[in-house]
DNA sequence: GACGATCATTGGATCGATCAAGGGGGAGGC
DNA sequence: GCCTCCCCCTTGATCGATCCAATGATCGTC
């Protein structure tokens, strides 16, 4: 039998049991139930005992609307869904949801998706603020121009980013991010490790804060080691085939031996290159990319890839929306995780 | 400005708005507040625009606990949250759920997400349904032996299943399902039209019905070609390499010009084995998988993929939702949808 | 055995909405 | 003029939980 006697055999009652039921049969008032969930320290032993039979055997479970009305809470944290770009590699919202969801109903709260409207891309979060449908926010699109952010701290809502607030420096809301340029510094080192010197990089334009911080680890990783990055480095759109022309350009230029990616979507791109000039991924030319998605997993020469800690990522965000929820003070307005290297047949 | 009225600049109040303050403002009772929202067909035509203003200039929203304590709903729908496994390309769930989400916001519903218990399969769903947290569920996985539809069902819950009852011919709940085998079919007739005549197939194991299904689409269509299957099929585990073992095996002992797979995560197995041996994808020989993934749409040479209709499921589903919480006569049990074929250079 | 202090438990009010009846007023029919 | 009807709107009760203040039980203490 399950953790939860849900009685197989047995149907729900067509109304269901309330706390009021419970007293009745237990022999106590309501109140006594209510403390006997939700402070059973203030019950006599005995007393506790008898309520949660009763509990038990009615199969009781508080209504959680009456409660969200007394209480001013919801237990439900909204997240807007975005869905990965067709066409990219970049699928971390699936694991990360996962892992959000995991991490929540740890700490007694659930999940509430709602859907993204680019025309109206606060209206969501008003409404659901408005209507006090969720007791707080998780954002995760903190990119440039994204009035989310600030438009949650100037309604004074409890949320926290699944990213830095890069353009803002005004901003003091609470957010957790995960260290790219120590994930890069990872994958560059790792290189080096193998032998190689000229490691070419293949990132994204240059006003993506995300991709110039990327970047950044690669460069200082280059140059900690006495290594050239000039005519190594390439900027590019994120996706295949800007990677494949920008890896067979430096290819031709340059010569690297191994080059580095922004995001597995351009890894993908480079891998298409050497497959087209006949090199072999891991052997003639080593490849690295970022995220480390199904993609970098099911490529028939495995991917070596940075990987993102999403399950610490979401175990973090919980505990500072926690600390927000209950009006401690929250210890740190950021925290940054490490990602680790996921090493395949590629480099 | 965006859609809702959310004025920029200003803060929510410390306490929110609610019907009584409406009331007050426009000069009306608090029910006729509620008819204006709920029923304005009640309302004279100059009331209603009178408390309509007054609804915008205070920024009401209806609070949502209150609501669903007396009316005995929630507007949420549960869908327990399983994500993609890791090593395989069998990413859906992530266009699923956005889809999902769409169509039921447009329905006045929000997505509930819960985490899953291998222990407690039913657990999750036996709370949310005993706290009346949710209307409704969304079960996807209806793999053999899966105990949730039965179990909703028995409860009397009200659910739409994404999936056929495969192996229950007692089940009488209302599902929406992707026609596999039209799909390969269609995918089958795209391989002969394009002038094979040794399709082989590669497909998942004996006991799952989902991936017979998918073959008979193959099957059929072989046969009313007048082609020969013998020797040309294949059934493995759902792994990368079991693929890639099964075209090496195929290649020698039968010599097909074209692999059919049941999923996107065999056909890079057979992709592996057309690198290994120097043979070009589309050119020598043909290649088609099934979902669409990511790794399709990336992987150098596209891969053709049959295509699961997420979008038209999600709606069909939240269609079938409405039918059922309305009370309403469900005109079918069950509906079935047409996959469409994503063509691309491996074929 | 009376006393205040602490502990365990209770009854009434409340959260903010909707439901179910009931009331005022004008139009229309006799 | 009076009654009925209908339309529009209002009032009181209710959903099921928790908050708050108060009451009864238990205890040690003098």
């Amino acid at each position: 039998m399950g953790r939860s006697d849900h009685r197989p055999g047995s149907q729900l009652p067509v109304t269901p049991t309330t706390l009021a039921d419970v007293a009745e049969r237990a022999g106590v008032s309501r109140q006594t139930v209510s403390n006997a969930v939700n402070n059973p320290d203030l019950l006599r032993p005995d007393t506790l005992e008898r309520v949660r039979q009763t509990i038990a055997e009615l199969g009781y479970s508080p209504n959680r609307a009456a409660r969200n009305l007394r209480t001013r809470t919801s237990s439900l944290i909204g997240l807007r869904f975005t869905p990965a770009q067709e066409g990219t590699a970049n699928a971390m919202m699936d694991r990360f949801v996962h892992s959000l969801v995991e991490a929540s109903a740890e700490a007694g709260y659930h999940v509430l998706l709602f859907p993204s409207d680019d025309e109206d891309p606060v209206g969501g979060y008003d409404n659901l603020l408005r209507s006090t449908a969720v007791d707080a926010f998780v954002v995760t699109d903190t990119y440039l121009g994204n009035p989310q952010a600030a438009w949650l701290s100037q309604q004074r809502a409890p949320f926290v980013a699944f990213g830095r607030p890069w353009d803002d420096d005004e901003a003091r809301h609470v957010w957790v991010d995960v260290d790219g340029a120590a994930g890069m510094r990872l994958a560059t080192q790792h290189l080096i490790d193998r032998g190689h010197t000229r490691i070419a990089w293949i990132g994204w334009r240059k006003d993506s804060p995300i991709g110039e911080d990327r970047r950044s680890g690669w460069l200082s990783t280059m140059h900690a080691n006495g290594l050239s990055t000039t005519g190594l480095a390439s900027r590019v759109e994120d996706v295949v085939h800007s990677g494949a022309e920008a890896a067979a350009v430096l290819l031709d230029e340059s010569e690297p031996t191994a080059f580095l990616c922004a995001s597995d979507t351009l890894a993908m791109g480079v891998l298409h290159t050497l497959w087209i000039r006949q090199l072999a991924p891991g052997r003639d030319i080593a490849v690295v990319g970022f995220d480390d998605s199904q993609v970098a997993q099911v490529y028939p020469v495995g991917l070596t890839s940075v990987r993102q800690p999403l399950e610490d990522v979401a175990v973090e965000i919980v505990r500072s929306l926690r600390a927000l929820l209950s009006h401690q003070p929250v210890e740190s307005r950021g925290v940054l995780l490490e990602p680790t290297l996921a090493i395949r047949e590629s480099s």
